[in-house]
DNA sequence: GTAATTACTGGAAACGATTCCTAAGTCTAA
DNA sequence: TTAGACTTAGGAATCGTTTCCAGTAATTAC
């Protein structure tokens, strides 16, 4: 067992010079001689040492870690997030930490507090809510750049990922408009979010170029998740007015949507026109093409992990604009 | 911003104590009186102070901090267990430092090393391969507790989770074999390992049973991933003796499978008897009522959190077996 | 009243690296 | 030959904690 460590001490004395020496070679830094270094090295290498994380980090004040939340990492679109963040940031030297907020302010809270004491040197955030006081407090004295995921937080020293969501919600919408559909329903989650503000505004603006008015009652916005679309779809079916046409806004919203449909025996694409906001794995594969608003999430943890990256190096906070894909299929229509 | 970082010596400083002491009121150690505990106690309230966890860990010889390394966290199953173990392992006061191996056995090695140097307190691993050299040098020379997800690698300071498979197969090879099938394909991953070995002895049993013959053709074992499977069910649909049935193992082969089947435009439970080794999120809703063999993610991730934590307990090596659960629907059968 | 125990506290040595400062040695120039 | 510049290497301080060791004051036992 490695029981015992093998300290920078071990090899300074194995090569019989001072630890400084040793510390000098490692880092490859000022002016050693080559005598040195080979003695060094060599040393290392017989024993195999590695440095310590560990102090390295107590002594540089950076401990080379991100701290990623996020809501769900259940969720597919985040877990290739972070996926390709995490990716990106082990090229760049960094390990990821990776934690769960559940969509609960109150452990959002204690994550950043965690992070803080973890001395974290960048965060990437999806954020449960968006914009409010508590947010701007907790950001700005946790003392590390943060980078956050499809929000808008205005006059704060973070950059953003936000994804061009209205453009293909706009494109859909039009493109079912133009299949003749005019009650066209939009469940989705919390509408204090940049996301779903800007869906809906997408929404909002293919009706009005049509001239067709914005019916507030189709128009369900409330809580992340499958359980709140899931009511909500049965809802706009159990009465008069029933919608001919549905967009479903995230993972979990079309989920609950699509359970809810399938038990009210409503088939997408037959009697009802359909398109799911974000896909998931084997979407093409697995449903009976649904029409979809696509975006790409590994650009999305790409981007996310170079804007922190920069934050790092110093540079000014910037956003980065992600585009959306209206993916007509089946669905968009009804037969 | 939080620029100038407080210390425990600010603490001790506005106490008018030693550093000594707030630390042993912090720790809630020995003996300390009223009078001290109260003095550190509003310095350190008034302070807003916070220990810094990184010094905390060098000198205290411990991170709290578990690394999570797997194949693919965009799997879903894999992504609900590290959720699960996360949130088990926060509650015990631990972060989980995630890494992707991308199922590669470089990256691997690479990260047993970052693990290593960052002292980290234990490792919760899906490895790509099983019991070969390397992994036997790697995981002792870690000299952390290792828990090992769905491997066996025996005569090793190591604790498994492992899943039993290969009742469930047997359960649904057996109920394929009483709905009149015979020639039921077995498509899955890389043999050498645990799960595979361990799903094919299920199948083989329930063959041998019901004193049908191994056709080895129909046994098509090589690689994870959706590509092998996509390849190896055209080709066993290519020529002549074509499979009445399907099992397919794990999520990303029984994705490749699905994807050729659709291709080839033969309909699971309809013309051909399907069963799909694991679920994805939504399966039932999605699928097209396709039968599968059932474990949870989450107990996976329940148990391994808490094999790792008794391991680092001191307790002795275990193994938790997780049960699997046939779930008999349409496809079990063709109309 | 003295000795022995106990309760509490402060000082200092770790933990394992980096980095500043200084001093010794080498080389060039006058 | 000596002063000055330049390399190179060692010593010590530092990062922010915990914990061991002593030492003082207070308490108890005889």
């Amino acid at each position: 067992m490695g029981k015992n460590r093998i300290t920078i001490h071990d090899v300074a004395a194995k090569a019989g010079v001072a630890i400084s020496s040793v510390s000098r070679v490692l880092s490859g830094h000022l002016d050693v001689s080559e005598k040195m270094r080979a003695k060094v090295e060599s040393a290392v290498a017989e024993l195999g040492y590695e440095p310590d994380h560990l102090a390295q980090s107590l002594r540089k004040g950076a401990t080379n870690t991100i701290g990623f939340m996020i809501r769900d990492i259940t969720n597919p679109l985040f877990s290739i997030v972070a996926q390709s963040a995490e990716h990106e940031l082990r090229k760049a030297g960094y390990s990821m930490i990776l934690i769960n907020s559940h969509g609960d302010l109150e452990a959002e809270k204690e994550n950043f507090a965690l992070f803080k004491r973890r001395r974290i040197d960048g965060v990437i955030a999806s954020l449960v809510s968006e914009d409010s006081p508590y947010v701007r407090n907790t950001i700005s004295e946790l003392g590390s750049p943060v980078v956050l995921l499809d929000r808008e937080v205005t006059g704060l020293n973070a950059s953003a990922v936000i994804c061009d969501h209205a453009s293909g919600v706009k494109h859909a919408t039009a493109d079912l408009i133009k299949n003749g559909f005019s009650r066209i329903a939009f469940v989705s989650g919390r509408k204090d979010v940049f996301i779903s503000r800007n869906r809906i505004k997408g929404y909002e603006e293919a009706l009005s170029e049509a001239r067709i008015k914005v019916d507030e009652n189709l128009i369900r916005l409330g809580k992340f998740g499958e359980d709140f679309a899931y009511e909500q779809t049965k809802d706009l079916f159990s009465g008069k007015g029933a919608p001919d046409a549905l967009i479903t806004g995230g993972i979990g919203a079309s989920t609950g949507a699509l359970r809810a449909l399938k038990e009210l025996k409503i088939k997408p694409g037959k009697d009802l026109a359909f398109v799911a906001l974000d896909e998931w794995p084997m979407f093409d594969v697995l449903t009976a093409d649904l029409s979809s608003v696509y975006r790409d999430p590994e650009e999305m943890g790409h981007q996310s992990a170079r804007l922190i990256l920069d934050l790092i190096a110093g540079e000014a906070t910037a956003q980065a604009v992600v585009p959306t894909l209206y993916r007509r299929r089946a669905s968009s229509k009804k037969v």
